[in-house]
RNA sequence: GAGCCACUAGCUCAGUAGGUAGAGCAUCUGACUUUUAAUCAGGUGGUCGAAGGUUCAAAUCCUUCGUGGCUCACCA
């Protein structure tokens, strides 16, 4: 015998080969799912199912343990939702099938059985095998049985293995999967229409990040990867289509952490004749509508912190925020920017010199706030210098119609009523240029296409951005980003 | 980008007054026809993340590098 797991299996693989006429055979086929037959049988107990007329059914899955005796033995098979308790007896199957599964046979390889249900001695329904095919030798051994794949740079380097070992990381994929068809239902509900807008921009806007630049070859043309759809989905709103929404990937060429990867998906909306306000109120619907739909629940631990999606989410404006957790703040902060800056950098809050005093109002905001907002909550009426494409609050000129939802010590969501005038539009891009210029290398760019399209008249408008891998962050309680990203980047092996 | 920590068999982990590497599972051989982290007996398997250095001697001490984790910074 080789002296290797793999030399071995590659053996196992060769006789294989020579027993049945092929390595990988494509001839077994499947008619019914392990978790049809638990749910069929599940009442059963090993009377009522020995009186009973033996029927056969066709399964295939990946082994994942075994107990080998001598003539006979037991398997556990797991297929794409439950897992089947097999048994295997030599007096039972044809004798190449036998072979195939005393001697052929490792953990980790795919089978397909034919075989009856039955309850073991110690109540255990499972299949009585009566045909036994290996349909994909495992050439790699999987990790220990008890364990699993534990070490967490593996877990993300080679999902793969993880899906097979680790049920509560499949557990979490699925969830995403049906929370992402929840939000579908959601907005189709309500006569949303779902779009897709360009991830190759001539200009990245739409947010204030870095962007991953790339290029058109036959057109030798810059290209950035998109940090936002906003610019897109509100040119549509000009086009009449007045509820759209888009759940596609983001990209943005900024630090790695366990809240950020560089590409992560946003669901965008946008609609015509709301407010903000009104979709403070439509993101409550919409988080508990889903949380109820895919876990049956409204109320979740998210490490440690219980956060509750029955009460109404509170309110809190970013000014009264920062009376709220600096009670001893200076009355001027909120028209001296001197004041506001020295006050700033007392409290830790990263403050630099070409900070408007908006800006340093919400790094200050930010700073002494975030971590705290763990309940679900909509801080309100955010500064204009932090908000260009946003609309300009009716009873304060220095203030908009914005909100962003904190839950769990994280921005989950941003939303704002769009400013849908197209010269303040175009003066705060001017402005937005004077602030890259001064530093800020995330200053939106100018859009004279965007522009263009708001003098067409752009109708009322309200917008939201809601990050979907922090949603599902929340609602699985994952530590981080990375758990709920299936392939999430990593540097180069 | 900074600090701290980790990297030992396929997997999960032991192993520091520095003396040349171990366990469990997996795998191999044998026993076993109702087991379920099966059991019992006996084997195989390692350039101790990489490269330098100190030393008679390095998994262990030092330096640099790599990869990862956490915290901070960045992320309006």
């Amino acid at each position: 015998m080789a002296d290797n797991i793999f030399e071995q299996r590659l053996e196992k693989l060769e006789s294989l080969g020579e027993l049945i006429g092929v390595k990988y055979p494509n001839n077994f086929s499947v008619d019914t799912a392990i978790i049809s037959i638990l749910e069929e049988y599940k009442n059963e107990t090993r009377e009522t199912l020995e009186t009973k007329e033996k029927k056969i059914f066709s399964i295939a899955g990946r082994v994942m343990f075994r107990r080998i005796m001598g003539k006979a033995g037991f398997l556990n098979l797991r297929d794409r939702d439950g897992d089947l308790q097999l048994y295997v007896s030599k007096k039972s199957i044809p004798e190449d099938d036998f072979i195939q599964f005393k001697k052929l046979l490792d953990i980790g390889d795919i089978i397909g059985v034919k075989g009856y249900p039955f309850v073991t001695k110690t109540g255990e329904l499972s299949l009585h095998v009566t045909e036994f095919k290996i349909l994909t030798k495992s050439l790699s051994p999987l990790p220990e049985k008890f364990h699993g794949l534990t070490d967490i740079e593996s877990r993300y380097r080679q999902r793969y293995v993880d899906l097979i070992m680790n049920q509560d990381s499949r557990a979490r994929f699925i969830a995403r999967s049906k929370i992402v068809k929840e939000l579908r239902n959601f907005f189709d509900a309500k006569n949303y229409l779902e779009v897709e807008t360009p991830m190759l921009h001539p200009i990245a806007g739409g947010a204030a990040a870095r962007p991953f630049v790339t290029h058109h070859n036959t057109l030798d043309m810059e290209l950035y990867m998109r940090i936002a759809p906003e610019l897109y989905l509100k040119r549509l709103i000009v086009g009449g289509f007045e509820r759209v929404y888009e759940i596609n990937r983001n990209f943005r060429n900024e630090g790695i952490s366990t809240r950020h990867n560089p590409e992560f998906t946003m669901v965008e909306f946008y609609q015509a004749y709301a407010t903000y306000t009104d979709l403070m109120d439509m993101t409550e619907e919409m988080f508990k509508t889903v949380a109820q739909n895919v876990f049956g629940k409204l109320i979740f631990d998210y490490q440690g912190n219980t956060i509750d999606f029955s009460k109404p989410f509170k309110r809190l404006s970013v000014y009264d925020g920062i009376k709220q957790y600096l009670p001893n703040y200076p009355k001027e902060i909120f028209s001296d920017i001197e004041v506001a800056r020295k006050f700033a950098k007392e409290q830790g809050a990263k403050i630099e010199d070409y900070f408007p005093l908006g800006k340093v109002l919400m790094e200050l905001f930010e700073h002494v706030a975030e971590k705290d907002l763990i309940e679900p909550v909509f801080i309100t009426d955010f500064p204009l210098d932090v908000s260009p494409l946003s609309r300009k609050k009716d009873a304060d000129n220095t203030l908009v119609d914005r909100f962003e939802l904190y839950i769990g010590g994280f921005e989950i969501a941003n939303a704002f009523s769009e400013l849908n005038d197209p010269l303040d539009q175009e003066q705060r891009f001017m402005k937005q240029i004077e602030e890259k210029e001064a530093g800020d290398d995330e200053a939106h760019n100018m859009d004279a296409d965007y522009i263009r399209a708001l003098k067409y008249g752009m109708p009322p408008t309200a917008g939201e951005g809601i990050g979907i891998d922090r949603f599902v962050m929340l609602l699985t309680d994952a530590p981080s980003i990375r758990d709920v990203i299936l392939f999430p980047l990593l540097k180069k092996e």
